[in-house]
DNA sequence: ATATAAATGTTAAATTATTGTCAACAATTA
DNA sequence: TAATTGTTGACAATAATTTAACATTTATAT
């Protein structure tokens, strides 16, 4: 069976589809058609049944598509019923607030170690998880296994601490270092480049600032 | 003057070129051609040259680019050449972590206040920040200017939030609430949803699974 | 001074992504 | 049980984005 290659686009707005209809299950909504859908999510329905065939024909004609149903196989498609185990390098204020957000947990991703340089933060735990040495990182990832490393880390530390974790072959980063992270191909890396976020913003503002000048 | 359109594509990768020039420039690199950025970008240098004469010609032929030049051309279309001031709701982690990084400051995004719900918290300082009572939010945007205002808070609470802010006119928000603010049009919102950067880091493991068994 | 090489800015082509349309068919109603 | 409605999935049309090509300008070396 051969699969065709997905674009980049449509995997950027599946965990969105996913959201909404998570609170569609929530608020009780059994069916859904993709034209009710793409008025509530303000993408055109077309987009939304395009993208959704990449992956198969999850709705029925006459009826829409079963809210339950296309959950839990978006969820498939994400990955997301499976378990996967991340562990975070850097326990300061980002690493803490993403070990605290338990909503991570529901969707499969298990926090299973923190690890930092600061003796002060070493031993401490946050909700069940401890605080390791980075020292102790390698043998850590010998011996549980380990899906994710999350980097919170400044971007000095992060290229070599990266370089670390892929020896030890962890095959995925979740990068929130200011920096590119140049690392072997078949390393999946994504990152969270909050800086660029608040300059984009700052565009935007300063974009609108701009054209209403101009219209005086 | 008419004013074209810049595509979005191209806004998100203004902060990318600007990192790279940053860098560029601590390096001591002076000049540099749209090619040798394009190697360490990984990107053509047809886009490069492309994105960045949607501004103008910053270039000059048969030299390349002047790095400093070109870094302050970025900033000024990037909005970084004014100061924002940028408050944050939610003083949890998250919160706190944006409010500690201090770089962001650099570029001309000053952090003014904090605020919360939780009188613990109430009173407390980051650096020199004080986290204020989230009742005195409106009374404290009459007082002072705010550009940008950060939701750092849960989702539950985020859509009401947003609305008092735009209510005392506020019109940028940098959200990191997992939900959509439907809020007017003439409102800007800057997306960081967490989650579903860990979903889509999800689904290329599961990808790249699938494909190895495939090939057994 | 002049020739050559380097590199831009710009136009054109190719590729990719989005939107619109419609036949086919399920669900519902008469 | 037949007719009607609603809605998908597929495909065609359009739009947007990216890449390539190239003419022109400038720097540099001789």
């Amino acid at each position: 069976m051969e699969e065709k290659e997905i674009s980049k686009a449509v995997i950027r707005r599946l965990p969105r589809y996913y959201r909404y209809l998570g609170e569609l299950i929530e608020s009780g909504v059994e069916r859904i058609s993709s034209s009710e859908l793409s008025s509530r999510m303000k993408v055109t329905a077309s987009q939304i049944r395009q993208d959704l065939n990449n992956f198969g024909g999850f709705g029925q004609q006459g009826y829409g598509y079963n809210v339950k149903f296309l959950y839990s196989e978006i969820a498939k498609i994400l990955g997301l019923d499976k378990k996967h185990n991340v562990i975070i390098i850097g326990a300061g204020n980002l690493g803490h607030a993403i070990a605290n957000y338990v909503a991570f947990e529901k969707r499969g991703f298990i926090m299973t170690a923190l690890f930092d340089i600061n003796p002060e933060r070493i031993g401490k735990k946050i909700r069940d998880i401890e605080v390791l040495p980075l020292s102790e990182l390698e043998a850590y990832i010998k011996e549980n296994e380990v899906d994710i490393a999350t980097l919170t880390i400044p971007k000095t530390a992060a290229k070599e601490v990266a370089e670390r974790l892929v020896n030890c072959g962890v095959k995925a980063i979740w990068n929130f270092a200011h920096t590119d992270l140049n690392l072997p191909e078949d390393v999946l890396v994504e990152n969270v480049h909050l800086s660029e976020s608040l300059m984009r913003l700052s565009y935007n503002i300063t974009s609108v600032e701009k054209s209403r000048e101009e219209q005086k």
